[in-house]
DNA sequence: GCTATAATCGTGACCGGTCACACAGTTATT
DNA sequence: AATAACTGTGTGACCGGTCACGATTATAGC
């Protein structure tokens, strides 16, 4: 690590502190011979600032803190890699906190007590303390919310999961099926609640009757997904489509179709919500509903900078999801 | 934000400023009453350390640099995720560079030139700048590099290439397979490179000929695992059992393999490298080396932190992958 | 009763930058 | 020629902590 100090090149080149620091901050007010002179003392001694020393005196860190629950997750990583790109491209650094290793509240409260962010990312299905989360909106820290489906005044980026839902019901309805299985998220996300109440809708906007059997709790798992498959095959009158809370699950029951000789979209259909990246992996690729992860993410980044920088105000933003067909829906023919 | 001082706290409680260090910092030497006096001042002001200041002051962030290709990756996400843990497990934060959205080297630079990191953690397949590495290693700054296969006098985690792929390979001709296909990883990257030598090993052992027909280039992509099995099975004597560099051709192999109504394994096996997360959701499940992602992340930052405390030294691993059999693989029967 | 020792607590300098302001030397204005 | 307005540069204070050392008081030892 080099040692190197402002005072200390400035008295290598010969001239006072505050110069080479006009030279560092490229100040219009130095003369030109000077400041090529101060460059190559800086260059010739390697020096650079020390950040924690900026930091300080700015009262400015070019670090955004980023809270997610798991960083390697297919659904959320995107999402970290979009605000990644972003924070970069806009010069800032990103702290990353997973909350899977450390309790919500206290992860939040952690990152903040440092007082060394600039800002901060929130990327969570659910607020285990929502009121802390107000408190940072009070206390005036640029702030982001991905994916938090509260009404809550504060900066957000969120989907729109109910149309999503309907429009993934819809595709089933208008390919012919009229049982359509649904396997949800657990109940205490606003997101499971929102999708459910899109699938509801779409059968009430076809004139199909809710059946609450076609129904079945999931927990945005693999295992849910065949768990829940194998409760709804062993229905009198199985659906002919099924529709998962998210990819996951819809790889799951696809296993369970899989091992019962169920031919994939032949037999039966099955469209799943996300579109992380596996889900074209599958086999048929999976027909699903796309959230635009990565643009979340880049997003989020983008505006915390943009806002730091007092060229962006408010961000109120809902995204309308996109149907991809691929090829695990076709029509019922049966 | 709060902006409450160290002095201010110290003028409420009737102490000075050095009092109240001393109570935040557990030191012995100030009375119990005092003790509670200042902490209930502190309490009541809400009062917390600026992190700049303390990092100035005592040349020490807490912060952890960790670079890496890209976090949301089915492969380096749980080596993210280890990291992080072990990061959050001793106090320190995670501060992440993506080097998909800057230059290798330049991260790097970015990174190092800041002078807020203690530490700094390099998961990555390739050195773009090898010099630039062994630059940081003679700075002493701790320094863990993950999966960088080279021969240099840096702590670093690596996997042993070769015996996995010699495993992989001899699961195969223990499994009567005589005709093993390989698609390989980019010839740039020394684990590439290891896994050809591990399975022209494994061949020799057991007597078998190396066919350079038999070996094809991949990149670590689906696209690849799928070219790559196209040009495998169109030869004259295609192979009865494939070897991929990763799981991800793996799957993009099986794609093909689904295609043309090739069944796994009764038809063909496959066997894969990583064990990332999908391959547990193939059809059928993927045979494949398991390399422990979360935990070589988690030994990483674990020793940066110990390194930092200076309770740990050097620190050398290779690991040893592990053949994890499941669905696609099967004994020969034709 | 007087000093040695420990327990508490306070002062000044410092970490390495930035900011506000002062000051000298030129050039322009009246 | 005197004043004004720039340019270019330097000085001192400050950001909010920590560290080294010194000062004060209380207790113990002789």
């Amino acid at each position: 690590m080099s040692r190197v100090t402002i005072r200390e090149v400035a008295r290598h080149a010969g001239v006072s502190y505050q110069t080479v620091s006009r030279v560092i901050n490229n100040s219009p007010e130095v003369a030109e011979e000077t400041r090529a002179q101060v460059q190559r003392t800086i260059d010739a001694l390697d020096y650079h600032p020390n950040a924690q020393a900026v930091s300080l005196s700015r009262n400015r860190s070019n670090i955004i803190g980023v809270i997610v629950d798991r960083a390697g997750d297919a659904f959320w990583g995107p999402i970290v890699d979009g605000a990644s790109q972003a924070l970069t491209k806009h010069g800032r650094f990103m702290l990353l906190t997973e909350t899977d290793h450390l309790e919500q509240p206290t992860a939040i409260a952690e990152l903040l007590r440092s007082r060394r962010l600039d800002g901060m990312i929130l990327a969570l299905p659910l607020a285990t303390s929502l009121e802390q989360v107000r408190q940072l909106a009070i206390e005036r820290l640029p702030l982001v919310i991905i994916d938090l489906q509260y009404p809550i005044d504060v900066d957000h980026i969120a989907i729109d999961n109910l149309s999503g839902a309907y429009a993934a019901t819809e595709h089933l309805i208008q390919l012919g099926h009229r049982r359509i299985g649904l396997i949800c998220g657990p109940d205490i996300l606003p997101v499971s609640q929102s999708r459910l109440e899109g699938y509801r809708a779409a059968l009430s906007d076809y004139g199909l009757v809710y059946d609450p059997e076609l129904v079945v709790p999931g927990e945005f798992r693999l295992a849910s997904g065949i768990v829940g498959a194998e409760q709804l095959l062993a229905l009198a009158k199985p659906p002919t489509a099924i529709f998962t809370g998210d990819d996951l699950m819809a790889i799951g029951a696809m296993r369970v179709f899989a091992q019962r000789g169920l031919r994939v979209p032949q037999d039966i259909s099955i469209i799943g919500f996300d579109d992380i990246e596996y889900a074209q992996y599958t086999h048929p690729p999976l027909t699903t509903i796309r959230q635009p992860l990565y643009r979340m993410g880049y997003m989020a980044g983008a505006h915390i900078c943009n806002t730091i920088d007092g060229t962006a105000k408010q961000l109120r933003v809902t995204l309308m999801p996109e149907l991809i067909v691929r090829e695990s829906t076709a029509r019922l023919t049966f």
